[in-house]
This record gives C-alpha cells, structure tokens and sequence, in this order.
DNA sequence: CGTGAGATTGACTATATTCAACCCTAGTGG
DNA sequence: CCACTAGGGTTGAATATAGTCAATCTCACG
C-alpha cells in the first residue's frame, strides 16, 4: 500500500474532512486549523506516544490504524483502543496519556501543537462539541469492548472482531472487490481481543472451515456466510433479528 | 444504612458540591441549577434506566451506588461502569443510552430534564468542561477495566477490585474505621470482574486464608496486608514500587 | 422458628493456554 | 536463479484455570 503525500494538501481536500474534530468547522474555523497543521508520518511498528511520556501534540489519524495499548508488569499486554482514520489522538486537559500509542500500519497524522490547539478548543465551540463527540464515542466502544473481553467465548470474540472491522473498514475502492484488509499480525490481534495468538489463529480456522469466511491470503479475507457470522458474534440469539 | 433526605438542602450543602458535574460552577451558575434540580430515590436492586429507552433526564449520583450494565441475548452480562458519588448519568447530545442503569444499593440521584439541561450547557462553559472531564475519567477508567477484563487472572481482578474500592470510596466518617463496605453481591461482583459468583467467593476465600483480606461479616472487610493486596492486583511486578 | 436469598465449598468439566513442532512466504544474498 | 533465512502463522498434545453443577451453610426477616 502506497501512503499518500499530503504535504501542501488543503484540509477541503482531505480524506477525513467530515468526520474528523474538524467535521463541524466552517470555512473561517477551518483557516485557523490548516494554519496550524503539520503531518507526521510513522512505519508500521513505529511508537507513536509512550505512556507517560509528555504529550507535546494531539493529532487526528489520517491513513493507516494505529492502536493503544496498556502492559502490566510481567509483559501481559492489552489493547484499549483501535484507532481508524478520523480518530483523534490527546485530550483536552492532560499533558500526558496512560497507555502506548502504536502505528499498527504506516500511519499519517495531522497533528497540532498542544497549547495552541488547547487555546483554539476554548474559543471554538464547534470544536469542543466535535471532541466531546468523539470522546462519547470511544466510550461506546470500550464499552462494547468490555462486554466482549469479560463475557464472549474465543469463537465469539473473533467473529466480533472479523464484523467489526467491515462495519468500521470504510473499504477502499482500490481494493479488491469483497476482499477485507486485516490489517493486523494475530499478535495484535490476540492483544486486542484478550487472547493468545494461537486460540486466534484456530478460531479464524474453525470459522473457515464452517464456511463463514475464506482467505484470499493472509491479511485479506471476505464473508462467505454473513448470517453465520451475526451469529458467530453472539450478539444475537435470534437469527430473523440479524441484518 | 439510613438515607439522608435531601429536598429542600440548597447545593452548597450538598456533598458532591464539588466533585459533580456542578463542581467549576460560581454561585450564579449554581443558582441556575439549583433552580432546575429534583431529587429521585431508588431502592437497591431498582433498574434506573433501560438501554435504548428515551432518555428524560440527566443526574448526578448523590448517594450510594449504581451500575451500568450490559446483557448478550442469552443472558450473560457484564458491569461496564460502576457509579459512586458525584458520577454523572447521560450525555449531551443523546436521547437514549446503550446499557441498562441499575441502583446497587439505595440510590439518591439530583436530576435535570434532559433539554433544559442541555440548553444550559451550550452556554456555561464551566459545565461543559467539567463534563467532558468526567467523560474521560470515565474513558481512562473503561480501558482499566479492559487491562483487567482482557488479561488478570481470577486472583488479580478481585484484588484490583478490593484496590479500587478502597481508593474510590471515601469512607464514611460514620462506619468502623478499617472496616470497608462492599456494596454488592458476589453475584454483581462476577458480572463486574467478567467472572462467576463461585469464582468470586473462591478468590475472597483465598485472600482471606493468605491474610491478605478478613471479613467481619460478608459486605464489610479490611485490609490486612496492603503490600500483599498492591501484589496481587498484578500492576506491580517489583514490591518496592508499591505503595 | 422457618424460610429463602445469598454465600461457600467440593467434584468434575470445558475452554483457552502453554509448550513445541512444523509450515509458509517474502526478502536476501550467493 | 535458487537456496537460505527469519518472522509470522498453523497445528497438535498436554495442562491449567475458571466454569458448571450440586450440596450445604449462614443469616436476616417474617
């Protein structure tokens, strides 16, 4: 996958224009943000922020998936956040963050310098209202995420997934038609989902092997059966409820 | 465990003034909401608000204590939030909420209808900052909970949950000094730690055979090793670090 | 004093983990 | 051009942890 150049590009032109921190702004709000903008680019595997670490800027996800995660002592890692193209990174009144931010593919930021963006929340209501959205957002999500981690079977927390990144993947039309990117090792993924890569690895098996998914290779796989995966997910006891 | 009555206390007086949602207000703002503001009582065990019901009104937690929950088809569910004093119910910009509310023990809440309640946050900046506060204490608190739901052991979670308990509630200046309520049952427990009642009781019973934890009767306990508490929790490896 | 909800404990089982061997495949260098 | 390598992925066998089913206990309350 080539990684756009975006240096120079206006913010009307930009791929996250409407659903960004910056999808209520008018165009006199949004000449105060493209004066600000720098983009920055990571390699897949790159750390992004580290916990802790003073956070000198925040930055909305351009390209690419970015992921936070949090580490116990002994190495046990989990994953609290899937970060998807629009999604912002910092928050409004904290000078440091509490868990690792990884780009899981090449990622492209647009990025803010901290004080000055802080300056601009306060004074653009549209602003503030965007990011208390997407705050809401991703509460909704961890959320969602507890009840998978705390209650679903490894089968259920796959199929979970596999559904929830073609509702989120806004496919590309670029790519092959039905072929879904998985953009992610089954490391990452176990971390995500609270397993180990080989219950991941055999689950993704067990569910091809029912016909409710098939690999093209690897990181690309379609839905065969999209009632079967519904029911996978456990979210639905019902079938006739589905779709 | 009597209830205070709380009609006709004025907000000064009350004893979330300043950590709720009102906590930045100056005395004019506070006159506003003061102005607004009715109180509801709950009996444990009564459920507060259904997922996906219209949501009429907005509240601070006043006393007591209530959770937010989420149920699969078949009936498993999982706690995603925990409600103490001074926490806040519904947000700005939704009509209706994902998760059922629940009163754990009694519960006193002081409410606001939902529009004029929103009205008032449009234009009171203090307000508006202290909820998005909240939101993201509630966000740092969520992806916690998924560390723990993803990747703590039985022994772990409980002993994260005798921490947390023990940071979060302010002890009353009423109960036996040591002596630490635990306001639910195993049962909640479990649905709060992603485990079953047995387990929870197996892990308590552990606690207490290594001189970790005693009971003085099944909702009240102390802490007889902090040290070995801080180990169990799995947040530190190194005992050094602790405390 | 009897009742019933909640809690504890035990025996057995199932699910996911651990440990380990082996398999792809893309990239490298001879 | 092919062989080699290394990182990621798959599969199998044994194990451990928490879940299930079930009996018993405790205690607050009528």
């Amino acid at each position: 996958m080539t990684m756009p150049v975006l240096e120079g590009v206006t913010c009307n032109e930009c791929p996250i224009r409407h659903r960004a921190v910056c999808a209520r702004c008018d165009d006199d709000e949004l000449g105060k943000l493209e004066g600000m903008k720098t983009y920055r680019s990571y390699k897949a595997g790159d750390v992004i922020l580290w916990r802790g670490e003073p956070l000198e800027f925040v930055a909305s996800l351009v390209y690419g998936v970015a992921s936070l995660s949090k580490t116990l002592e002994d190495g046990r890692t989990q994953m609290v956040g899937l970060l998807l193209p629009s999604d912002f990174i910092g928050r409004p009144g904290r000078t440091e963050i509490e868990f690792d931010v990884t780009a899981t593919s090449d990622v492209t930021l647009c990025c803010f310098d901290r004080a000055p963006f802080e300056a601009l929340v306060n004074d653009t209501p549209h602003v503030a209202q965007r990011l208390m959205e997407l705050a809401l957002d991703e509460l909704d999500a961890a959320r969602d995420w507890m009840l998978l981690l705390g209650r679903k079977t490894a089968q259920e927390k796959i199929a979970t997934f596999i559904d929830m990144l073609v509702r989120r993947s806004h496919s590309e039309p670029s790519e092959v038609p039905g072929a879904i990117p998985l953009p992610m090792t089954r490391d990452q993924i176990a971390n995500y989902l609270g397993l180990t890569l080989e219950t991941v690895s055999r689950q993704f098996s067990a569910l091809k092997k029912r016909g409710v998914i098939d690999f093209t290779d690897r990181h690309h796989f379609q839905i065969i059966d999209n009632e079967g995966l519904r029911l996978a997910t456990g979210d639905d006891s019902d079938p006739a409820l589905a779709g």
